[in-house]
DNA sequence: CGGTAGGGATAGGGTTCT
DNA sequence: TAGAACCCTATCCCTACC
């Protein structure tokens, strides 16, 4: 009677990716007010689409929201504060990219929000690179350039973030005895 | 980062409750300012309060925005014209308070307000009880008793609301052939 | 500019369907 | 029975109007 589970397309799919690559996580209506995106999406709404890139997101990190919530439950006290799963998989997104590609590869909108991403996707990065002392920057850049679309200067974007999220107190700075590099560990 | 959504503690709500009580509704920059709150409420915001009042309004009366605004359409035109949701809760807010009790448990605050108020949940209290004939006084009364906590002579009151409501045309008063009371039903 | 009211979008928990 | 799609609503954001 109501929707009979409306099943996402791989262009839909694609044109989500594309539009959060464009304009970032969380501006659901605007992606779909974009006239890029707005006819592949046509019978989708905001929430929807919302809801589909948490299940992307998830499912590329934990293999599921259920799994997400048990991993995040067994993470100790001290985590990262913000929102747990969102952004980071803007990433995840260029892996399956052979098919559908609705334009306009490199977005250029990359204020705050952005910015934010790019620490997730640096924590992300840490966990999956799974060193057990904590990864260096230049291993980080590498795995970010590896799974993601990179910008031109991520480099030093990442170094940045690094700077900061360490001054912060979201990750911690380990000096090494026999490298001139110092790792970093997510706090908790 | 931006917190990801902050809930509101049963002390936050006490509190702005309570100073709902004793500054009115619509005074939210004075409630933040009253050092009786102030610290209790000093990580919200003068909109934090004014939305977080909207919607123990609204769910005290209809269970939520959309269910309101719903309820809101299906009504037909002649409708209360006052404000929509604001002051009525004032009333709920009785219903879980065994814990904190910033002081000043009654205000003085009373006038105009509360009589909108009632009204209101008269009307809801026909609204809910769903007698294809309207309601009579005494149902309506029993309604609001068991759903509210009521002060000293209510049945009083209602019953002077309901004269009202029916005099000035939000209300038709109803008389059945086989009973002596009458049915009010809203207007529209 | 500072404040409030109101519409509307988002985040996240929950539910249903497959 | 897990996972995708969808629902519910507290919280947050934006804009118009003083």
């Amino acid at each position: 009677m109501g929707a009979p589970k409306q099943k996402w397309t791989p262009e839909e799919e694609a044109a989500l990716k594309a539009g959060v690559l464009k304009h970032g996580t969380g501006k659901w209506r605007t992606i779909l007010s974009d006239t890029e995106f707005s006819l592949i999406l046509k019978s989708r709404s905001n929430v929807d689409l919302k809801d589909k890139w948490r299940n992307i997101s998830v499912t590329a990190l934990w293999g599921s929201r259920k799994k997400a919530k048990l991993a995040l439950k067994m993470t100790p006290p001290a985590t990262i504060q913000d929102d747990n799963n969102t952004a980071l998989s803007i990433v995840a997104l260029a892996n399956d990219d052979e098919r559908a590609k609705p334009t306009s590869p490199g977005g250029s909108c990359a204020s705050k929000r952005s910015i934010t991403s790019l620490d997730k996707i640096i924590l992300e990065a840490i966990t999956n690179l799974k060193e057990l002392r904590g990864s260096d920057r230049t291993s980080i850049f590498l795995y970010i350039e590896e799974n993601f679309k990179t910008p031109p200067n991520m480099k030093r974007h990442v170094a940045v973030r690094l700077k900061h999220l360490s001054s912060n107190g979201t990750l911690v700075k380990i000096k090494h005895k026999y490298r001139f590099s110092s790792n970093f560990i997510p706090v908790g």
